[in-house]
DNA sequence: TTTCATTGCGTTAGTTAGACACAATATAAA
DNA sequence: TTTATATTGTGTCTAACTAACGCAATGAAA
């Protein structure tokens, strides 16, 4: 039934001395968000072996500080650095874990875990939310698992593992929470943008129309926009203008909040 | 020099048999909010043994929730139920653990732990902060370690062990950035409070004086408020009118967040 | 050349924020 | 008992802002 496939070092490491390597017991999990085409996405693993889609995630090395484990998943599925990156909850229902999930990966290598190794044990998972400029991002296999990425609309995510999907919710709700002290426009969007880019990103984030008119006012009030002097054609109607945001000015609002009634 | 004081039986179990007893390397620490005197305070250990301040914290039992591992926390230290509790960041930097705390902590009972003890490795901490009222709070010892918490006024704090000030001070920063959407009048003042204390309440964590006049008159435009008819006498001036939230207007409001231009 | 959805810029009415005035009141001081 | 004082309750006014909408310009497609 399951074909053998060698284990590749990596793995048979990660099997064997896993508990040695890592803090036993703990994960991270990365939503990471992404916005093209006027939608907002999350990059999620294509498991082969059961057809769901699981959270990049990675452990904890015995001496490396949580955020920097994050960190690496990151660099690791997206080949981008320097990405915005925010803790936002810990996931510990004792009952999370799921061993047939590991069980079913590791049957195609033909290999059965024995019921008392560490992967199987309970874990607790800290979630952290990731923004990043969609045009930046070449995913590509992992080295470890050769397996893919992929950019999934949010709204339309289904069969995760585990609580994967409650993960994600739980992001996108602190997300739009924090909106006013995170960067969403500086990290989601690419260097150059349209206003109406920036509107579309605030409405899917809020799930709410905004008044384009109104839209514009406020954002160009906050005083942390420079308007460019060249326009995006190639879209069917009038050309909208470019902008890019004026790093200094934006993350000194981003201090103080900035705040809004929508 | 150590008078050697008899080792509890909580204590001795947890010395001997921890690891097996709690996740390994993982903690959480708790920071509890409590408003009195118009002064923000917290709950802070007071160490006999080396005459520093700790955060509450505690281990999480082998197959507890996170939060309920805080809540534990929280109800040994203030016999309160019923808190409002919120995870808010994780502290991992690997240098962040400090065998001496422990080592002279235990130096009383005339034990030194052996350099691969447990609890001298490296800890993870998952960091919660709570809302209290002052009023319904009687602190007492715990019974593991027959230390008594007491209150400091946050703006007065020094000497506490490891990176317990850095843990604070990200509490009240996330307490603050999430203001519109976390309960803070409900959880730290009592049943029945005036507007001035509210108010003081919000320039406290705000860190920034407010127009009285002002003030009121948004906080009854949010509609969650009860005007009672009755006055709190024994201040040395006008007395001012008691209110009380009215939970469910207050539960929905701060869905949609109480915005603000403070 | 015309059509049409979209963008840029503008207007207006209603609301809110921010600053301040003044009377009422509970205690302390005289 | 009277007066003083700090504080609270209520109200006013102006500037600023929000929300809703108008209209001309534009760029691709018909």
């Amino acid at each position: 039934m399951a074909k053998k496939v060698s284990l590749n070092p990596g793995l048979k490491q990660l099997l064997e001395k896993g508990d040695k390597l890592y803090q036993t017991g703990l994960s991270v999990d990365t939503v990471i968000f992404g916005f093209h085409e006027n939608v907002l996405k999350i990059l999620v693993l294509d498991m082969q072996h059961n057809n769901k889609k699981a959270l990049p995630g990675g452990f904890i090395k015995i001496d490396e500080p949580v955020e920097d484990a994050a960190y690496r998943v990151l660099q690791e599925r997206t080949g981008v650095s320097n990405i915005f990156l925010q803790q936002f909850d810990v996931f510990s229902n004792p009952t999370r874990s799921d061993a047939s999930v590991h069980q079913s990966r590791y049957k195609e290598y033909g290999i059965k875990l024995p019921k008392d190794h560490w992967l199987l044990k309970r874990f607790i998972t800290i979630g952290f939310f990731a923004l990043i400029d969609f045009t930046e991002v070449k995913t590509k296999a992992s080295q470890l698992d050769a397996e893919y990425c992929e950019w999934v609309d949010i709204h339309k995510l289904d069969s995760m593992i585990m609580d994967h999907k409650e993960i994600v919710f739980k992001a996108l709700e602190s997300l739009r929470t924090q909106l006013a002290y995170t960067p969403i426009g500086k990290n989601l969007l690419p260097k150059k943008f349209t206003m109406p880019e920036l509107q579309k990103l605030y409405e899917t984030i809020l799930d709410q129309k905004l008044d384009r008119r109104n839209f514009q006012r406020k954002m160009i009030s906050f005083g942390i926009l420079n308007k460019l002097n060249e326009t995006r054609k190639g879209g069917a109607h009038k050309a909208p203008f470019l902008y890019t945001f004026n790093d200094k000015k934006y993350q000194k609002a981003l201090k103080e909040g900035l705040y809004g009634s929508w």
